[in-house]
RNA sequence: CGGGAUGUGGCGCAGCCUGGCAGCGCACCUGCUUUGGGAGCAGGGGGUCGGGAGUUCAAAUCUCCCCAUCCCGACCA
């Protein structure tokens, strides 16, 4: 391909709007155009990555047995309601109607379709199946950002197994893992397989595949001295043993007038350890208590994913002074008996604590959970922080700014239950298969990729992904010697199978090296008069800035060679 | 949805406070010179100043409403 004819529109400056390391070095080099939140056009070069990391995560789920479908991205509503998620999916589904008036969904993901399509699987004979596609998905988020790492409109390779019972699930699951490491290392991402919360998609083990990178939006929790690996979302610590402040009988009123928070009343002779936060939250339309240590964080989803709970906001101070007498500041648990109480098990066995008294103004000291707070149910719902001690190995964890990048998870039976799924088994007797869901994002990857993969110059693709493997920078084009090697070399490379790039435009050298590194070509060969004349050439690196001078007669050969190896590379 | 910010040629910005010719750099077009790290000179094209309403002799500038975009928090490949 000549860059002459090409539509590559690099710019100096990115747009202010682009903050993102992936969206900022994307747009200057010319593979996306943001059309609006969200949505991103892809370019040329973009589509031409695009497709490339498509094709290592089709060869890799092909080598696991996969098969490739296409499906609908628009659904009918029945087929939603069908599993229940046209409800519970909320404003995060697309929807529409057509002329008819019939409600219409665009696919966030594919469960309920392959389902559908799964009804054809008669017996146990047929199973095992993993089926997949790349595939666009729709999802209203809340708040696109990032550039290409959280988006509205994006291509997932999304895939589903099919097993007659949950050891087949197990090793559909394995094989999953397996691939996906595979991808990764092919990519050149390091990508950290961590235990994670299954979330809206329900099910039973989960493992998120993360890319540590300041872009990210999860962190994950990780520890030194053991394989411990998990989303904070349900990361687990050990708790440091702490002495109980002597107690008394019963819990004593103090004026605390103006102390409205964990730190005041820590300044006041109470330190958080030996406070009880007390939260009010109203989840799907009645208040509950919740209960944490001082210092202890309050992590919504852990509550969710033990719980089941749809809808979960704090209480307004309104609600909550009507239901307790006192605004938050002044909240407590003791003697209320009319809401339910969660409380997390760092406070079990506490006493000596400090907490409101439900009077504005007023705390009680000495007090005890298990004498004076009617706990309803314990529950993990702390988020923890560095440096607490890895609940297996007591090292010290680690929290680690994450992209996620992939998430498998076992789905068990809930969609092929809803959708009518069954098989005979060899007794003869209806069986449901339990499956798998399995998603990666092929645009998340890519920014992934530009966010782990780039310097002051811009992009440093990996060979497998390059838009381009090799770029010749004709530095003088009116020079027939130049001209004549560069034509020659495009043609034997092209030949060879190589996707090679011709910068055949009449440009400043400058312009045109500075071009080809912003755009992250693995190999550049520079063909200039001052080496023609003396049959060399300049072979530069683009990841390490490595420069080696080159026969004009070795020049393909090498690059060819060059190419192979970057392409077979594993991380 | 809560908090913060921004919208002026393709991109980056100034102008707004204090109303009075719509500007600068890059990019683009033409010519000449230049050519191994984002060239120089000369000439040139391109903007309903996010949209609407209002105030005013006069609005990019002041007022109100709306829209869009970005960042921080609650959600996910």
């Amino acid at each position: 391909m000549r860059w002459s004819n090409l539509f590559i529109p690099t710019l100096r400056e990115a747009p202010a709007e682009a903050d993102a390391v992936n969206h900022r070095l994307l747009v200057r080099g010319g593979f996306i155009r943001q059309l609006q939140s969200g949505h991103y056009s892809m370019l040329p070069l973009g589509w031409r990555v695009h497709q490339k990391v498509g094709e290592v995560i089709r060869q890799e789920m092909d080598a696991i047995g996969g098969q490739e479908f296409l499906l609908p991205a628009m659904h009918q509503a029945s087929l939603w309601q069908k599993s229940g998620r046209w409800d519970s999916m909320g404003d995060e589904m697309f929807r529409l109607t057509d002329r008819k008036g019939a409600d219409l969904a665009l696919g966030m993901t594919h469960e309920e379709v392959f389902a559908t399509l799964s009804l054809e699987l008669a017996s146990y004979r047929d199973l095992p199946q993993i089926w997949y596609q790349i595939q666009w998905k729709f999802r209203d988020e809340p708040r696109p950002k990032a550039g290409l790492l959280r988006v509205r409109e994006f291509a997932m390779k999304d895939s589903y197994s099919f097993d007659i019972d949950d050891e087949g699930l197990d090793s559909s699951f394995d094989m999953h893992h397996g691939a996906y490491q595979a991808i990764f290392s092919r990519l050149d991402l390091d990508a950290v397989p961590v235990q994670a919360s299954s979330g809206a998609m329900g099910g039973s083990a989960s493992v998120e595949f993360m890319v540590a990178s300041p872009a990210g939006e999860d962190d994950v929790v990780q520890c030194g001295g053991c394989d411990y690996a998990a989303n904070v979302e349900r990361a687990t610590a050990a708790l440091e043993p702490i002495q109980n402040r002597v107690g008394s009988d019963a819990p004593e009123s103090i004026p605390t007038p103006d102390i409205r928070t964990i730190k005041a009343l820590s300044d006041a002779g109470h330190p958080p350890e030996h406070q009880i936060k007390t939260l009010v939250y109203r989840i799907d339309g009645s208040l509950v208590l919740i209960l944490l240590r001082g210092d202890h964080a309050f992590l919504e989803q852990k509550f969710v994913d033990a719980t089941g709970a749809i809808d979960l906001v704090p209480a307004e101070a309104d609600e909550i002074r009507a239901a307790l007498g006192a605004s938050p500041g002044s909240l407590g648990a003791v003697g209320v008996t009319d809401l339910t109480i969660y409380a997390d098990p760092a406070l079990e066995g506490r006493s000596g604590m400090t907490t409101g008294a439900n009077e504005d103004d007023v705390h009680l000291t000495g007090v005890d959970i298990a004498r004076d707070i009617a706990v309803d149910r314990w529950l993990d719902m702390r988020g923890i922080e560095a440096g607490e001690p890895c609940a297996s190995c007591g090292e010290a964890l680690t929290i680690t700014r994450c992209i996620e990048a992939g998430h498998i998870f076992k789905l068990g039976r809930k969609y092929s239950e809803a959708m009518g799924v069954s098989v005979l088994d060899a007794e003869g007797e209806n069986r449901v298969p339990t499956m798998g869901s399995y998603g990666i994002g092929v645009g998340r990857a890519m920014a992934a990729i530009v966010e782990t993969h780039h310097d002051d110059a811009g992009m440093i693709w990996p060979m497998c992904v390059a838009p381009f493997e090799v770029v010749l920078t004709v530095v003088k084009v009116d020079h027939e010697g130049s001209m004549a090697v560069a034509e020659a070399a495009h043609g034997e490379l092209l030949a060879a199978g190589i996707d090679v790039l011709l910068d055949d435009r009449d440009g400043r050298p400058g312009v045109k090296f500075a071009d080809s590194e912003l755009i992250g070509i693995p190999l550049r060969v520079t063909i200039g008069p001052r080496g023609i004349d003396s049959g060399m050439l300049e072979l530069t690196m683009r990841a390490t800035g490595e420069q080696q001078d080159l026969p004009v007669g070795d020049l393909v050969t090498r690059v060819v060679e060059l190419v192979h190896e970057g392409r077979s590379a594993r991380l």
